[in-house]
DNA sequence: ATGTGACTTTCAGTCCGTG
DNA sequence: ACACGGACTGAAAGTCACA
């Protein structure tokens, strides 16, 4: 797995668990609207830096943002 | 702490711990000798694709390099 | 074996829009 | 609220010479 996917993974993930869109995402940490939705869709290699303010948004360390995924235990059982 | 910083201080510190030189890893991960050199010394917010690379070369995730280091436990008492 | 300045090229990141 | 495109700018990516 690629590390643009598993920041996008991430990033969706969180952004969700906030109850945020792209774009209140994308205002809070200055950043640009369809920058986020680019890399949700993993057209860009994003610099550190940005990975870091998004983080701070999200309540997260920037480490987490580039954590990949659980193996197991990711669906939940209806 | 800045997000270079602590990019800067574990590159240095997993280096080590594999008894790297910059030259070596530079070339092992298939990046410029300069470039790590730079990346230590906080010139540039690497890209996470770069962080990536290097980290497979260092045998740790590319997360364990962002990882802000241990507040109390770094000094070895002599 | 590393720091640093000067340099060129590539791409991250912005800003405009559309469906 | 999001995907996606074009055009643009500045910083990162990459190279080289020298201390």
């Amino acid at each position: 797995m690629e590390i643009r996917e598993i920041l996008a993974h991430n990033l969706k993930t969180y952004r969700r668990a906030q109850g945020l869109s792209q774009e209140e995402l994308a205002h809070r940490a200055g950043i640009d609207r369809t920058y986020i939705s680019s890399l949700e869709r993993c057209v860009y290699a994003a610099g550190i830096d940005v990975v870091d303010s998004l983080a701070k948004v999200l309540g997260v360390e920037a480490s987490d943002l580039l954590k990949r995924p659980e193996r197991g235990a990711s669906r939940r059982r209806s």
